[in-house]
DNA sequence: GCGACAG
DNA sequence: ATCTTGTCGC
């Protein structure tokens, strides 16, 4: 498949001016998507040389079984920064993308990080959307927006979860940790805008979060998160590429 | 003003 | 992201 996009930003300035003009173009809601396959993408590093190696692993939503993986040797382009992420991932994310060689593309591309739970409301999964024009939705680890990052001053040694869920009392501050059980979830907001959702995915294990990218709905989104964790954390997308690339990256590595 | 901050 | 083995628990 190909996907079409501006030259990459060197600096920061222009990442930003970047995404400011690419956000005008995100479709934060789509029809209840029927999806029969979904693609996971991931990219690892190597701080030393600056290599990086980048995959796609296509899904049976069905099964989970791998329909097509490809993937890509690079170097990096650009800084992590918080907030401009899509910047240093996507350079090599998109062409690998553009191996696909199936004859259709993946109905929706499940992203390691965010979508509209951005600073600026156009995090990765936003931006892959735009670009490629498909559904898509982020799945992160670890808070960034929003939900609170687990260390209240709540003096409670920790172990049990308060009745979340509506306390009608005391307005609502924090996002509410979701329930202990899997497919519990809370909404991820910031002054009252729902950007997400912080989803249990496995039985009192850490939730993930999950935003909308492009051309979905977060329902669906949740649906679909729920549909690729029947046994772990993540996604079993994410967690094929990120096998995928890391082994990759280390045969490289050891072939030097 | 000082931190915190997806991967 | 990455550095890293075993180990406690269901």
């Amino acid at each position: 498949m190909k996907v079409p996009h501006d030259p990459w930003p060197t600096d920061e300035a222009e990442a930003l001016r970047q995404q400011l003009a690419l956000r005008e173009r995100v479709e934060p809601t789509g029809p209840p998507l029927a999806a029969r396959t979904a693609a996971g993408l991931d990219v690892s590093y190597d701080d030393e040389t600056g290599e990086a190696v980048a995959a796609v692993v296509v899904l049976d939503l069905a099964t989970l079984a791998v329909v097509e993986a490809v993937s890509l040797a690079g170097h990096v382009t650009f800084p992590y920064v918080p907030g401009l992420l899509a910047f240093r991932e996507l350079p090599l994310l998109v062409d690998a993308l553009e191996r696909l060689h199936g004859r259709t593309p993946p109905d929706v591309l499940v992203c390691d990080g965010y979508g509209l739970a951005h600073p600026r409301r156009f995090g990765l999964a936003c931006h892959l959307g735009v670009l490629t024009g498909l559904p898509t939705f982020g799945v992160a680890k670890t808070p960034f927006i929003g939900a609170g990052g687990e260390s209240s001053a709540s003096p409670h040694p920790e172990g049990h979860d308060l009745p979340e869920g509506h306390n009608d009392e005391p307005p609502a501050k924090r996002t509410p940790r979701p329930g202990p059980g899997r497919g519990d979830w809370s909404p991820l907001t910031e002054d009252g805008e729902v950007l997400g959702r912080v989803v249990r995915t496995q039985p009192k294990v850490k939730p993930v979060f999950v935003s909308v990218g492009h051309r979905i709905d977060l329902d669906t989104a949740t649906a679909i998160t729920l549909a690729l964790t029947p046994r772990f954390r993540l996604p079993e997308t994410t967690r094929r590429a990120d096998q995928f690339s890391r082994r990759l990256l280390r045969a490289r590595r050891a072939a030097r």
